[in-house]
DNA sequence: CTTCAGATGCTCT
DNA sequence: GAGCATCTGAAGA
């Protein structure tokens, strides 16, 4: 397992995103490793992208952390209720990111299914089993990332990227979720899924 | 298996 | 005050 550095995402966002498929995310958490495999990413940049918070370099609190260097954690809030993770990407103070939307859980699975339902894997329903982690909301749930791990730098401890040599995997190339407002950003083929 | 309503609070205008 | 890079549980097919 070889963890990710910051010149990895010191690059094109869509190159990021792509690449981002089949790589390991790491959560450490309350002393414990959670641990997935990357399958659903999307790409958003701010230079040309509606869709993004930081379209048109728009700079706001919220938007503040997309201007961080690459390899930082933005994490935010959506619906009232859940939490998106995403990685900043291109050189700093190009305001772009790679949403993570889904994963394979590979160490800590009993701790992710408590943080998700709260019981054990074996007690979950076939239905929660196929859902585990397929969306953004539920893989925060699950390692326990919320607006206060915002700004999190990913060549820290806490959180990072692992490549432990599997070759990435064959995947779907579509347009990206629930961005209907973005205009001709709508139709961009940004979201990358096995 | 699918659809659907409802929850929730921050962010920006 | 409107809208949002979502999820759940219940109900129907």
């Amino acid at each position: 397992m070889e963890k990710l550095g910051r010149e990895f995402f010191d690059r094109d966002t869509v190159a990021v995103a792509r690449d981002l498929l089949g790589k390991v995310l790491v959560r450490r958490v309350d002393g414990m490793t959670l641990s997935g495999r990357i399958t659903e990413t999307e790409a958003y940049v701010g230079r040309v992208d509606k869709a993004c918070h930081a379209y048109g370099y728009r700079r706001t609190a919220r938007t503040e952390t997309l201007f961080a260097p690459p390899g930082t954690a933005y994490i935010y809030l959506i619906y009232g209720i859940y939490h998106c993770l995403n990685f900043v990407t291109e050189p700093e103070g190009e305001p772009s990111a790679v949403l993570l939307r889904g994963l394979v859980p590979v160490e800590g699975t009993a701790e992710m299914a408590r943080r998700r339902f709260g019981k054990e894997p074996e007690q979950l329903t076939s239905y929660q089993k196929k859902h585990f982690l397929d969306g953004p909301g539920k893989v925060c749930m699950a390692l326990g990332l919320t607006r206060a791990q915002n700004g999190l730098d990913l060549t820290g401890e806490e959180l990072f990227l692992a490549d432990d040599g599997s070759p990435r995997p064959s995947f779907h190339t579509g347009t990206r979720i629930g961005i209907d407002y973005a205009e001709e950003a709508v139709h961009f083929p940004w979201r990358f899924y096995l």
